[in-house]
DNA sequence: CTAAAACCTGACGTTGACGTCAGAGGCAAG
DNA sequence: CTTGCCTCTGACGTCAACGTCAGGTTTTAG
């Protein structure tokens, strides 16, 4: 599979692709005129590298803990590194789930105030 | 309370207070040298934005959120602005969760794979 | 009174994950 | 053959949320 099949299958541009190449994230076979092909695998990897970017990892970091994922395999720093992430991650969903309890419940508030009638003299719902 | 305090109370640098005040997103009174004041209120209010932030907001979408959750109202376009959000959110945190699942899969099996001393004749674990 | 610490206003620097553009090939279809 | 799409390698641009530095004023501790 070439780059541009891949970005779809993904989800990803090309150019995250090259990057994520460039970054020895992702490797790639070449054809003798230059260009990138890709086992089918490739896809679910690039699906993880973006997962673990959204999780706030470094390009680094990914590189650190990339291997261990497939080999299964881990140094024990690496395993440290690899806990401290999953408690990271912890921790985002912990505030996260916090704020999501706090826009709920000004929403509620809004809608009630809305669904109350409750606006003063001020600009009516529904005017424009 | 000037700068300083509240930034040591909120956990934030004395410069991303500044850049809230140039984003609209916190007021303060000034001595008549010129100085920032803050009521106590302020901790809560940067905490907040704070909050959002990690959850993705950018200023300008802050800048917009921020009246409502404290006023209670809404205009029907900033609710379905809140209720974006919280989905976005709402997103983020399935994300994660997959995330951090797929990460304690990998420590489980590189624990096991330590425990068990099944590492071939490699780099040993404790040599060096 | 004086020196340290905190504060002020600009204004430029940083960082990461790409976006975008230029110019030059490569490849299947008609 | 050529047309049109895909790909290549550089290399500069972007954007947001600050960091940092300069040069000056204000507040506070002793």
């Amino acid at each position: 599979m070439r780059i541009g099949e891949l970005a779809t299958k993904a989800g990803v541009s090309v150019r995250a692709l090259r990057y994520y190449e460039e970054q020895g994230l992702l490797g790639a076979d070449r054809s003798p005129s230059g260009q990138r092909h890709y086992p089918d695998g490739a896809v679910d990897r690039v699906v993880l590298v973006q997962q673990l970017y959204a999780a706030g990892l470094s390009s680094r970091r990914i590189l650190e803990l990339l291997p261990c994922v497939y080999t299964g395999y881990a140094t024990p720093e690496t395993l440290r590194l690899l806990a401290a992430e999953r408690d990271s991650i912890d921790a985002q969903i912990a505030g996260l789930t916090a704020t999501r309890d706090r826009l709920d419940a000004v929403i509620a508030a809004a809608e009630a105030s809305v669904t109350d009638g409750c606006l003063p003299h001020r600009t009516a719902a529904r005017q424009n």
